[in-house]
DNA sequence: TATTCGTATTCAATCTTTTGAATACAAGCA
DNA sequence: TGCTTGTATTCAAAAGATTGAATACGAATA
């Protein structure tokens, strides 16, 4: 139920259209530790309106369908410290290679082996990925003002979550090679 | 979608009931790296019967409903080595604590300290369980079979990531310290 | 004896997310 | 000129997940 609060932390920093939202989620820090769909955001913010949490001021299109800048509204930004006051429960995991535990045993183990390095590329990636959004605030983490530490503590907790996949992949592939090669 | 082939898995391994595999989710081995209601695993059973994936015997229980035993089917079986075939998609991360990376300075930052040692500490309790779990797996892992191997490491992923949760509140609590001490 | 716990299944409503599509123009490229 | 890319919004259907409840009995506990 983060999508609420994560589009209303987005407007509490500035104004912003649904596509520029939508656009955080897919290229920007969103990402990070949310996703959401265009579909979704515009949804969310069509409802967040009704909610009165936000208004939007519409700007003429040559053409086509007005744009909408959304702002947040004093209840908004209530409704998001309230959220932010309140205990967050650890996501569930849901993790799709995880059938390979229990299952894994039914196909080659070149197929458990190799999707395991397959993925272990991906989440080197999105490591190097997530390590070059940080940059920017890694280089001077001691002169931070607590508002970009929060940030990039975020950008941390997601690069360490990458990592940790990459450092278990290696774990995993030795142990699989050991077996087999027993 | 792993929800399906994950109760495959277990049907894979023995017929249960649908209590039982809810319970193999909630405090079983399925809990690990997927998450399912008793409710949601009624209604996968009956929609895999529907598919021909599983079949059940009717146990008559004294004046209630019948008690359902469900196996899974060789269509069951060839859906299940289908799917691990494939190759996986990283997990979307959903982090309600990622919002205080947007807002956190919103709020004091006590509220955000303390609610980054809260997260800390059930993190901690989740990796104890955990390896309480796996214990009987990592006492002889150079001897296990390749079934029980996978078993172990899928375990081995579930406790590094709250091991690695529990690492990053410690760095996170110590840069937070130094910037509200500076 | 009354209450709670564990076993066991089902239904209904709602919320959240995904998938797929339609519309429309400006700008840059081939 | 035709094609793709980026900007910008909206609708609709389906799938997946959550919340809340009802039913029912045996066994253990208080």
């Amino acid at each position: 139920m983060a999508l609420k609060h994560t589009i209303l932390a987005f407007l509490s920093r500035q104004p912003l259209s649904g596509y520029e939202v939508a656009k955080e989620f897919t290229e920007g820090f969103g990402g990070c530790f949310w996703k959401a769909s265009q579909q979704q955001v515009y949804a969310e913010l069509a409802k967040l309106e009704r909610q009165g949490c936000v208004v939007y001021e519409a700007i003429p299109q040559a053409g086509r369908l007005d744009k909408k800048i959304y702002s947040i509204t004093p209840s908004g930004h209530q409704s998001l410290i309230d959220w932010l006051t309140q205990p967050t429960e650890p996501t569930a995991i849901r993790e799709d290679l995880g059938v390979m535990g229990l299952a894994g045993h039914l196909v080659p183990n070149q197929v458990v082996y190799g999707e395991i390095e397959r993925r272990q590329n991906l989440h080197r990636d999105m490591a190097q990925h997530l390590k070059t959004m940080d940059s920017h605030f890694a280089k001077h983490v001691d002169a931070l003002e607590l508002k970009d530490l929060y940030m990039h503590l975020i950008i941390r907790r997601a690069i360490r979550y990458q990592e940790d996949w990459v450092a278990w992949c290696d774990e995993a592939l030795e142990a699989i090679e050991r077996v087999v090669n027993r």
